[in-house]
DNA sequence: AGTTGGATGGTCT
DNA sequence: GACCATCCAACTG
């Protein structure tokens, strides 16, 4: 069982956000955006990262949070192992295993998800898994409430990431939300 | 500490 | 055919 906490997120709206993938509506990629909230959408970016975001609106309108770095609590060597798995996968003509073995033999814990194709690469989340209901107790990947022990949580925002494409004032709203006190977040905040 | 470019394939114009 | 909600190695300072 793989357990982390999750410490970063983005929000995307619907067609009126032109960073969001519903910005022109309904399609094949991104209808379970579409439907009911607390179900995942997963996608694939740049031809090899599968990213996981919680459907957040209600059904039949767009919205949903993108799960941009989760901190590992349990489950580490499956991570680990995932992780080998999924870059091998990907890089099985030009390297060999053993390069990635040993990298990833030096990297920290809590950078085993410290980004969104980090997340579905240490949790084995793909593509199959869109459109599953996180909050079914019997589901592969669940979404659990905090945990009344957890650290307390440092609230920051900044602006999302990878979507100056989008212009004004869609790539500028502080709709990335992080935890600061995490050393698992994807990247150090602006300022 | 910050920048650049390659890998790779689905999605939309 | 251009673009992309990314990651990493290899550079520069």
């Amino acid at each position: 069982l793989r357990i982390g906490r999750i410490v970063e997120v983005e929000a995307y709206g619907g067609p009126e956000d032109r960073a969001s993938h519903a910005r022109s509506g309904p399609t094949a990629r991104n209808r379970t955006m579409f439907g009911p909230p607390g179900v995942a959408y997963v996608y694939r970016v740049y031809g090899m990262h599968d990213c996981l975001n919680v459907v957040s609106g209600p059904d039949g309108a767009a919205a949903a949070v993108l799960v941009r770095a989760v901190e590992p609590i349990a489950g580490l060597e499956a991570m680990r192992a995932a992780r080998l798995a999924s870059a091998t996968r990907r890089a099985a003509v030009r390297v060999d295993g053993g390069a990635e073995r040993r990298r990833l033999a030096s990297l920290p814990d809590a950078r085993l998800a410290a980004g969104p194709g980090l997340v579905g690469a240490a949790f084995s989340i793909d593509r199959e898994l869109d459109g599953i209901d996180l909050l079914d107790p019997s589901a592969p990947i669940r979404l659990d409430p905090a945990r009344p022990d957890d650290r307390e949580v440092v609230p920051r925002s900044a602006p999302r990431i990878g979507v100056a494409y989008a212009g004004r004032p869609w790539s500028a709203l502080p709709w990335r939300l992080v935890d600061g006190s995490s050393p698992s977040v994807s990247r150090r905040l602006p300022g």
